[in-house]
RNA sequence: CGGGGCGUAGCGCAGCCCGGUUAGCGCGCAUCGUUCGGGACGAUGAGGCCGGAGGUUCGAAUCCUCUCGCCCCGACCA
């Protein structure tokens, strides 16, 4: 491509209403426009990156046996309300009517489409498993769209469902498309994570999300050498604390605590820190009232709640269930002597001795035993991980870093075949709901990823296998004749040698073509210019590192090889 | 949905409180000249229904009402 004839507006200006890294470098660099919140038009550079993308993952899923399709943005209401969505989905769910006054929605996903499509087709194990993908413009009316394409509402996304006979093929499935993510992000030159995740409402026992490891991430991970999870499933032990500073032994007191609510506030007025009190938390499960106990220092996670209750619905007691509870003010409940069921974390384990509140406005209880002053029905994981908890497996301490979740593995189970009654005939002649799985890659979002880890203060620096151009030829005089004819010829052959490649064969100062070929990001400049004119030779500049070679005309061709290997090879480092 | 902010040239902004010639500035764009290895300089020029509708006024970018759009924080959501 000719710079000249390209449709890649740069802009030398950062926008003012862009946030993050790669969305303000995708709208310096020219690749994309908005069109309206979270709406956006890919330009000609974008939308050639995007493509890249598309290309490795078609490669790698089709690798694994899968099948491309693709399916209608528009979907007809009547399947959603088949799998009960069409109530449940909410919001950003983009729903509308057609002119006959029918109600249909804009697929933010695809579950209900392709089981009703494999529930017309497939009749028989024997046609099992398959799986099935495609890669297609999603639209999710999100509530507030933001950092450009990285929380769009309208993006592009490879979702795939497979589908199977049982659960020991699902299985196989799923490990399959654990290793075609683990090489569809290397290829794309991604440093990235898979890690547990929380399978949520969508029911299901496992899922892992793939995120590309970067600080603008909107996900915490914590992880060790053998064990890697988001922030809201991660499970870790949590180190005993030894310092108590209560005494062991000492009797059940209660002391007058006015006003004095907060753990802080509590801390405070008996000068310990707060990992000595015994935290009670007064919760509505389902639809009972529960006492959920935790150490001072720690936050409950609501999401182990629901999966250790298996349910959706968890939220804090409000003021009056607690005061029913605890005949105290909210601010002053605590185990002992309570009569609805307690549960305990299991930051409380080994913890001889705490303070707490006394279920009486205006009281707390010092020296409380556990065990002994109150009885814990159980002892559960109820409590958010953070770093330095030490890992479950092993006696490494967590770590904790940020990510970008750009892909996700699944296994459905039969949460939407049940729903939809789409099954098959078994060997024994049975008929059996299809078990299924569904694997997701933001497309758009693994290219605004590969920004947020790949750049520096002048642009992107793209890895070698997404580049929307491997190499740009730079002329840089745009009266030397020969110059230009040079560069022209070596763009035909290097085009021919089925490198993407770009000539700046614009009449402009040789700065500016400096800039905007470091601003887009492609990894290898050839630099046409003095030292051809002066010394005859051809001037290699790697954009990676800035790293800098000349070599003899004849050469140029090798040289860029050499150069094309080592970028590949640093990409599966 | 709650709170805050912004809509003025292609882009980024000033002007608005306190109404009054022809609405400015930077970047970009066009023409000419000088320049030419890391976003040059000079000269000239084009480009605006001041987001939209209604109102107040002799007079509105400026004041008032309504409306549309966008951004930020929060709540929400997987």
């Amino acid at each position: 491509m000719r710079l000249s004839e390209a449709l890649i507006p740069t802009v030398k200006e950062t926008p003012s209403d862009a946030e993050i890294i790669s969305h303000k470098l995708m709208i310096r660099a020219g690749m994309m426009r908005k069109l309206g919140a979270g709406v956006y038009t890919y330009l000609p550079l974008g939308l050639k990156v995007i493509r890249k993308v598309e290309q490795i993952i078609r490669e790698e899923m089709n690798r694994a046996g899968a099948q491309e399709l693709l399916m209608p943005i528009l979907s007809p209401a009547e399947l959603w309300q088949e799998s009960g969505r069409w109530d449940v989905y909410g919001k950003e769910l983009m729903r509308f009517k057609d002119r006959h006054d029918r109600d249909f929605a804009l697929g933010p996903t695809h579950e209900e489409i392709i089981t009703a499509l494999v529930r017309s087709e497939i009749r028989s194990y024997r046609q099992l498993p398959v799986n099935l993908y495609q890669i297609q413009t999603k639209f999710r009316d999100e509530i507030r769209p933001r950092f450009g394409v990285m929380r769009a509402r309208e993006f592009v996304m490879k979702d795939a469902y497979s589908f199977h006979r049982d659960t020991a093929s699902l299985e196989k499935c799923y490990k399959l498309m654990f290793e075609t993510y683990t090489r569809i992000f290397k290829r794309c030159g991604l440093h990235f994570k898979p890690v547990l995740a929380d399978s949520g409402a969508i029911g299901g026992d496992k899922t892992h999300e793939f995120h590309v490891l970067a600080d603008a991430g909107e996900s915490e991970i914590l992880y060790s050498s053998d064990y890697a999870a988001s922030s809201e499933y991660a499970s870790g032990r949590i180190q005993p604390i030894k310092n108590n500073s209560l005494k062991e032994g000492g009797s059940l007191e209660k002391i007058y605590t006015p006003g004095i609510k907060t753990v802080e506030e509590v801390a405070g007025f008996f000068k310990v820190e707060t990992h000595c009190l015994i935290k009670t938390l007064i919760y509505k499960v389902a639809n009972s009232i529960i006492a959920v106990l935790i150490r001072g220092d720690r936050e409950i996670n609501e999401s182990k709640l629901q999966r250790h209750f298996k349910t959706p619905f968890v939220e804090l007691a409000d003021e009056q269930s607690i005061r029913t509870a605890t005949h105290a003010d909210v601010g002053f409940a605590g185990p002992v002597g309570l009569s609805i069921p307690i549960y305990a974390d299991v930051s409380l384990k080994g913890m001889e001795v705490g303070i707490t509140g006394a279920n009486e406005t205006d009281y707390h209880f010092k020296n409380v035993h556990p065990d002994k002053d109150f009885t814990v029905r159980e002892y559960i994981d109820a409590h958010i991980s953070k770093a330095g908890d030490l890992c479950i497996s092993s006696d490494d301490e967590l770590k904790s870093c940020r990510g970008i979740e750009v892909g996700q593995v699944f296994q459905l189970g039969t949460k939407y075949s049940s729903a939809l009654h789409a099954a098959f005939d078994d060997e024994d002649g049975s008929e059996k709901p299809f078990v299924m799985g569904c694997y997701g890659i933001g497309v758009t979002r693994t290219v605004a990823a590969a920004i947020e880890q790949s750049h520096d203060k002048d642009g992107i620096i793209w890895p070698y296998s997404i580049a929307p151009y491997h190499i740009i030829v730079l002329p840089l005089n745009s009266d030397d004749h020969a110059s230009i004819q040079y560069a022209e010829k070596i763009y035909a052959e290097l085009s021919a040698l089925h490198y993407d490649v770009l000539l700046d064969d614009r009449d402009i100062r040789p700065g500016v073509k400096f800039k905007d070929a470091d601003l887009l990001g492609i990894p290898i400049k050839i630099v046409i210019g003095k030292s051809l004119s002066a010394e005859g030779l051809i001037e290699i500049k790697k954009r990676i590192d800035g790293e800098t070679f000349k070599v003899l005309p004849e050469n140029l061709f090798s040289a860029i090889e050499n150069i094309v290997r080592e970028l590949e090879i640093s990409v599966h480092e």
